[in-house]
DNA sequence: AAACTCCCCAACCGCTTTCAT
DNA sequence: TATGAAAGCGGTTGGGGAGTT
């Protein structure tokens, strides 16, 4: 039954990788592609169970990451992908070339986070701080040039499709701020799933 | 210079989904 | 179809560096 199991977990290493562990793990991966990560270890003489070795390929060694600050439109992009997603770090990495869901979600948790909240922005539901309302699904925008222009826009990845609808924008301003774009969404879930 | 606090991020944990048997 | 391990994912933690007192 079933599969046989993924590694003996007495004989792991844990804690910060070694300078040598990664060079096995590159040369190894360089060798042999990323194929499976339940026998991966061994076949490249590593102490370490298949998947601390897919986290640290996934989210340190692969060559494609891009690492380094985060740019301006990288910030809005996520904020975006936040509200119409929520922490789906892995749909949202998926949007940004070379940057990782791990990433992603720590950069949220200690950048983005604080910036929404000084915009008066509530991180988890992008509505307005002073103006919940539970039955919006609402997103804020700082500017109309992030790709919303269109009434519909499919947000997927390999195997899921979901669709978001714009039902209604709206535009507020107070002179002290640049103009805030509210934009009402309906989410469709992928047909496979309604 | 030492002690302390804060912050960042790599890595782990545990849960869910996928897939081989 | 049922079972159970692998793979994938999001939440959380802890080590270490930076900043402050």
């Amino acid at each position: 039954m079933g599969r046989s199991p993924c590694c003996e977990k007495e004989h792991t290493n844990k804690g910060a990788w070694t300078k040598e562990e990664d060079e096995r793990l590159i040369n190894h991966i360089k060798l042999h592609g990323e194929g499976c990560w339940r026998s991966l270890p061994k076949a490249a003489g590593l102490f370490r169970c298949g998947k601390s070795c897919r986290l640290r390929w996934i989210n340190y060694l692969r060559p494609d990451l891009k690492r380094g600050n985060f740019s301006q439109e990288e910030d809005e992009l996520i904020i975006n992908l936040h509200g119409l997603l929520g922490n789906k770090w892995s749909l949202i990495a998926g949007r940004l070339a070379g940057r990782t869901d791990n990433e992603i979600k720590n950069y949220w948790n200690t950048h983005i986070k604080r910036k929404l909240i000084s915009r008066g922005i509530d991180p988890q539901t992008h509505r307005h701080l002073n103006n919940q309302n539970p039955n919006i699904v609402a997103m804020q925008l700082q500017t109309l040039d992030h790709g919303f222009k269109e009434e519909e826009h499919n947000y997927s990845n390999c195997s899921t499709t979901a669709t978001a609808t714009a039902t209604a924008v709206t535009v507020t301003q107070d002179f002290s701020h640049p103009p805030q774009i509210n934009l009402e969404l309906s989410i469709r879930p992928p047909h496979h799933l309604m």
